[in-house]
DNA sequence: GCGACAG
DNA sequence: ATCTTGTCGC
């Protein structure tokens, strides 16, 4: 990664140079582990990153990690990366196991530069990864049925940059989009079998818990 | 200038 | 994101 001297203005430099590294065709084996991290900010000053892998197809946990660190940058809409990835990228390095499918909460191409946190990870680790954000930050589509697995495209000036995922009815739907080394077909594939039931993807569901400072072993089998 | 805006 | 208990519904 280049070296950022902090400033937004950098930073989306940063971004629109390497936007063109990301891979957007599937490049993953028969993936028997999917890894999920997300990052939360501890009640004062350092933020706390987890990373969780677990099996497939069963969902069963088989390892996490947790990383603090502090954090210097704001959170800035479009630079999230640079505020959240150090710390996530630390949890990551701690795994025993080298992912062989990563999922990142938060854009992946979803993104106006076309380059969210999910494919700054993806790049730093070089390894196939997915956006799966909450919420929209940019793109329009259409409304999104209310069946598991259903998905409508998410476009951006004419560009087809993700998809809106519905990965358990009744609850609001996933923008998932390619991070790197995956298409996105194959993204909103893998994410629909991470989910057991619940709207977050089982990897990102547990990294929450334990960004969160939750145990995970206990709060597994409820 | 005004509205939008991942976590 | 975070501040936060109970409550409504499958």
């Amino acid at each position: 990664m280049p070296a950022w001297d902090g400033t937004p203005a950098h930073g989306r430099a940063i971004q629109k140079q390497l936007a063109p590294l990301v891979r957007r065709t599937a490049d993953l084996g028969p993936a028997s582990q999917v890894v999920g991290v997300d990052m939360a900010g501890l009640r004062r000053g350092p933020v706390r990153a987890a990373a969780v892998v677990v099996g497939l197809p069963g969902l069963d946990l088989v390892d996490w990690q947790v990383a603090e660190a502090q954090v210097s940058f704001p959170y800035v809409p479009g630079l999230l990366a640079f505020r959240e990835a150090p710390a996530v990228a630390a949890a990551l390095e701690k795994l025993s196991v080298a992912p062989g499918l990563l999922l990142v909460d938060g854009q992946g191409l979803a993104h106006p530069r076309r380059f969210g946190i999910a494919c700054y990870l993806g790049l730093m680790f070089d390894i196939p990864t997915i956006g799966c954000a909450k919420s929209r930050l940019i793109g329009e589509h259409g409304p999104v049925p209310d069946v598991l697995g259903a998905w409508t495209e998410l476009r951006d000036e004419g560009e087809v940059i993700g998809a809106v995922v519905r990965t358990r009815p009744g609850s609001a739907p996933l923008y998932v989009s390619i991070g790197h080394k995956v298409d996105v077909e194959t993204a909103i594939h893998w994410v629909v079998a991470a989910c057991r039931g619940h709207r977050l993807p089982e990897p990102l569901r547990l990294a929450h818990l334990a960004a969160g400072g939750q145990r995970l072993a206990l709060t597994m089998v409820p």
